[in-house]
DNA sequence: TCCATATTTCCAATATGCTCGAATTATTCG
DNA sequence: CGAATAATTCGAGCATATTGGAAATATGGA
């Protein structure tokens, strides 16, 4: 990944509202959630929660399809994924001492990956 | 961490130069380098630098040290950490699919963690 | 076709962030 | 003390981001 695709998701993500978008997504899953059920369930503007998912989108963390009259957004895991890969290869390179405590995090990550119920 | 945290280190670190001053501190490692060193690397004017240097230190992504009429600047590993651990645990929780691909790095990490050559 | 729903786009006001020159503080050395 | 070096702070100008109201677009169903 190049720096300023890095920069591009990290000022996406740098931004209270959007993170909260963003965390909301991944936590979703593929299926994503429709623009009208975010606003909802963040209570905030619709005009605004556009706005945010538009940056988002900019930068390559989510994408959307339409489903009837409702647009749904879902996170882009590969891009995230290459992000923290990036800033892990950025400071493991350098400093390992960053990126060994991750290491329970992601052992319970690659224990969940099949899809395991956990 | 907090998300109101999380929020500002991604939002300090969402700016094309304070991303190259914050990796060249991390490589650096807990030597650190002096502010006019960094400004002479990165072909920066002090002014700037001090202004992009202040909004990671108050983010806590670095911290600093005066030597003689030098201040040191170094990369704090643990808030970094977090960082990526709050990023990593947000993500593996609803989807491992994105933590998973990371292992590689982290074996790495874990590999050279001892202080070996590598 | 007409209406209701879902979402986006447009626009203006406000706020925040960025950059750079100039001045200021802190430290070392002669 | 005075000069030189290192870095920060101040302040203005410019650019960009954020917000919210109002209007516009798209879809589905009566």
């Amino acid at each position: 990944m190049e720096s300023k695709a890095a920069v591009n998701m990290l000022s996406a993500l740098g931004h209270e509202g959007r993170l909260a978008i963003f965390r909301l997504l991944v936590k979703a899953g593929p299926d994503g959630i429709a623009a009208g059920e975010i606003a909802r369930t963040l209570d905030v503007l619709p005009n605004s929660l556009s706005a945010n998912l538009n940056v988002l989108s900019h930068a390559g963390l989510i994408a959307s399809r339409r489903e009837g009259r409702s647009i749904i957004y879902f996170a882009d895991y590969a891009a995230m994924s290459a992000m923290l890969g990036f800033l892990m290869e950025d400071c493991c390179n350098g400093a390992p001492e960053i990126c060994a405590p991750l290491g329970a995090i992601l052992d319970r990550a690659k224990a969940c990956a099949p899809g395991a119920v956990c």
